[in-house]
RNA sequence: UCCUCUGUAGCUCAGCGGUAGAGCGGGUGGCUGUUAACCACUAGGUCGUAGGUUCGAAUCCUACCGGAGGAGCCA
C-alpha cells in the first residue's frame, strides 16, 4: 500500500499540500489524469478527482470517464457494482458531475487507452442535473459561447485554453530569454487620442454632470479612458531599460461585428531602443516562428484535436510557418504583384490605398503561401509615430501577415527626429500639448527605436484554427455582449 | 454601421398553406468490458416576438429582437 508520497508517480509540483478529500481514505495524493495515463507502470493506489464526461453501464459494473483538465484524454475508471454507494449514488451519475475517485492503476482490458482505475472508492462531490447542456456530442460553436460558463469543460475548449495558457508563457519565456523587461502600462489613460480606435470612456460622473461637461469634476480631473495601446507609454521605458515588451488588456469601443474582433482582448507590444524596422521584422519573425515551434512541442495533443475537427490543414500549416522563411516585401512590390495577379479583387489595388483583407489573403494565402511581411507603407495612411523614409513618400511600417487571418503583427520604427514628430503631429491634426511627455523622449537622448503589437487572440486562432476571436477568449466582450 | 443567411423539443436539425417529427440528451428496464456503447419503452414544444394575408399559418408578408458569415476599421 502506497503512502503519501511513495506512488510510483511523481506527484505535480505542489501538490503535495493540497489535502485529500475523501472521508474515508486519506493516504495517497491527488494524481492528475495526464500523469496517470503517462504512467511508467500500474500503482496500487492512486486517487483522481476531476468531471465525469460520460458513464456507460455493463450489467456488474460502470465505466466513468472523468476528466480535470490537466489533458485532452479522459480517465477510465471501473466502478464496481459492489461499491456501497452504487446503486443509490454511481449508477446515477450524469455527464458534468463531479467526483473523486481512489482505486489501482492497471492495465486496461479493452483497447483505447493503455490504463485505467479499478476503484475501490468512488466519492460524488456533486451531481450534475440533468438538464445540464454539455452532451457528449454535436453542439455548435455558437450554442458554447451562450454557456461560456461550461464550455472549458468541453474537449475543444479545454484544448483551446490550454494553448492560451501555454502561448502566454510561451511569450514571456521568448522576450525574458532576450532580456525584454516586462511593463505594465496603464490599463486607464487620460490621453484621449492615442488614435488607434474608439475609446470606452471611465468617469465616476453621474449623467448629468457628464452632459454637461464637467470633465474637471471627473475623477482625475478630466475625462479618462481604457487603454487602446500600451505603445506610447511602452516607448518611455524602451528609452531607458532598451528592450521592453508588454502584455496586457486592451480595449477598442469599435462596433465591429466580425469573427476576428473583440471589445476587449490582449496585446503583446516589444519596443527596442536602438532598433530600426528591419530588426522590428526580424523579432516578428522570429517571435512567430518560436511560439509556433512552442506549440508544436507542447501542445501536441491538443493541437492534434484541432487538426482533426477544426481545422484539416492545421499541423501541416505550423510545420511549414516554423521550418520555412517568411516572405518580405515593400508595400510598392505588394502593389505590383496584386496589380499584375490578373485577380479579379472586389476593390481596386491602388498605391496610396490601405491593402483590403481580400489583397491581405491574396498576399499569403496564393501568391506566397507562407507568412509574408509588407513594410514601407504610404505616410498618408499611417499613424504620426511613424518614422518617415528618406524618399519623402513611405513611413518604416510593417504589416505581418498569415495564412487564413490576414494582419497578426502591426509594427513600425518610430519617428525620433524632433522636428519631424512635431511636423508628424501637426499634419495629423494633434496638439502637441498633449503628447508632451512623448514629444520629451526626443528631446533628451533620442534613440533609433522600433517596436510592433501582436493581437493574442488572432495568434491563438492561428495556432489552434479556430476561425472566431470569441472562441479563444474565456469570456468575450463584443458589441452588444458582456455576459459572465 | 452595411450586405447576405438564419431563429421548430435541453442540443443538432427535418417539416415550408391543412390537427407538430427524427436523432442525440433525460427517465425506466435490459445487457460481465464498454469506447459519441448497445436494445426496448417513455416523458418533453403556445414552432424568436408583435402585427397582417387566409376558411385555415411553423409554413406567405411586414416590423422588431437574437444568432451566424462577409465587408469596413483594426490587433
Amino acid at each position: 500500500m502506497s503512502r503519501r508520497g511513495e506512488s510510483v508517480l511523481e506527484p505535480p509540483s505542489g501538490s503535495a499540500n493540497i489535502p485529500a478529500m475523501s472521508d474515508t481514505d486519506t493516504s495517497v495524493t491527488r494524481s492528475m489524469v495526464k500523469q496517470l495515463l503517462a504512467a511508467p507502470g500500474p500503482c496500487p493506489e492512486v486517487r483522481v478527482q476531476g468531471w465525469v464526461r460520460t458513464r456507460r453501464d455493463t450489467g456488474a459494473f460502470s465505466f466513468l470517464e472523468i476528466n480535470d483538465g490537466s489533458c485532452l484524454a479522459n480517465l477510465q475508471v471501473i466502478a464496481d457494482a459492489v461499491l456501497p454507494n452504487y446503486v443509490m449514488e454511481v449508477a446515477h451519475l450524469r455527464t458534468g458531475a463531479s467526483v473523486e475517485v481512489v482505486g489501482e492503476l492497471v492495465a486496461s482490458q479493452g483497447g483505447g487507452q493503455a490504463w485505467e482505475v479499478q476503484a475501490r472508492e468512488v466519492m460524488v462531490h456533486g451531481h450534475a442535473e440533468e438538464d445540464f447542456p454539455l452532451q457528449k456530442k454535436g453542439h455548435s460553436m455558437e450554442f458554447l459561447r451562450s454557456i461560456a460558463h461550461l464550455r472549458p469543460r468541453s474537449n475543444l475548449f479545454g484544448a483551446v485554453f490550454r494553448v492560451r495558457s501555454r502561448m502566454a508563457y510561451a511569450i514571456h519565456r521568448f522576450f525574458q530569454e532576450r532580456g525584454f523587461v516586462y511593463v505594465h502600462t496603464p490599463i486607464v489613460t487620460a490621453s484621449d487620442c492615442e488614435g488607434a480606435g474608439e475609446m470606452f470612456r471611465v468617469t465616476t460622473l453621474d449623467g448629468e454632470s457628464l452632459a454637461a461637461g464637467k470633465d474637471a469634476e471627473d475623477f482625475f480631473g478630466k475625462p479618462a479612458y481604457l487603454t487602446v495601446s500600451g505603445q506610447l507609454e511602452g516607448e518611455t521605458f524602451a528609452c531607458a531599460l532598451s528592450n521592453i515588451y508588454t502584455f496586457g488588456p486592451t480595449f477598442r469601443a469599435e462596433n465591429s461585428n466580425t469573427s476576428r474582433h473583440a471589445a476587449e482582448f490582449w496585446m503583446i507590444e516589444p519596443e527596442m531602443a536602438f532598433c530600426d524596422l528591419a530588426g522590428d521584422m526580424d523579432l516578428a519573425e522570429a517571435m512567430i516562428k518560436a511560439l509556433v515551434d512552442d506549440a508544436l512541442e507542447h501542445c501536441a495533443e491538443d493541437l492534434g484535436f484541432f487538426a482533426k475537427f477544426v481545422d484539416k490543414g492545421l499541423l501541416e500549416r505550423l510545420q511549414f510557418v516554423r521550418e520555412r522563411p517568411f516572405a518580405r516585401v515593400s508595400y510598392t512590390e505588394a502593389v505590383e504583384i496584386l496589380q499584375a495577379s490578373g485577380e479579379a479583387f472586389e476593390y481596386p489595388v491602388e498605391y496610396g490605398h490601405n491593402l483590403q483583407s481580400e489583397h491581405e489573403r491574396y498576399l499569403t494565402e496564393r501568391h506566397f503561401q507562407c507568412p509574408v511581411t509588407v513594410f514601407n507603407y504610404p505616410r498618408e495612411i499611417k499613424p504620426f509615430y511613424m518614422r518617415q523614409n528618406d524618399d519623402g513618400k513611405t513611413v518604416a511600417a510593417m504589416d505581418l501577415l498569415v495564412p487564413g487571418i490576414g494582419e497578426i503583427v502591426g509594427g513600425s520604427q518610430r519617428e525620433e527626429r524632433l522636428d519631424r514628430l512635431r511636423a508628424n503631429l501637426a499634419t495629423h491634426g494633434l496638439s502637441e500639448a498633449d503628447y508632451w511627455w512623448y514629444v520629451d523622449l526626443r528631446r533628451y537622448g533620442t534613440v533609433p527605436h522600433a517596436g510592433f503589437g501582436l493581437g493574442f487572440e488572432r495568434l491563438l486562432m492561428f495556432v489552434t484554427g479556430v476561425g472566431n476571436i470569441r472562441d479563444v477568449i474565456p469570456f468575450p466582450r463584443v458589441p452588444g455582449w458582456a455576459e459572465f
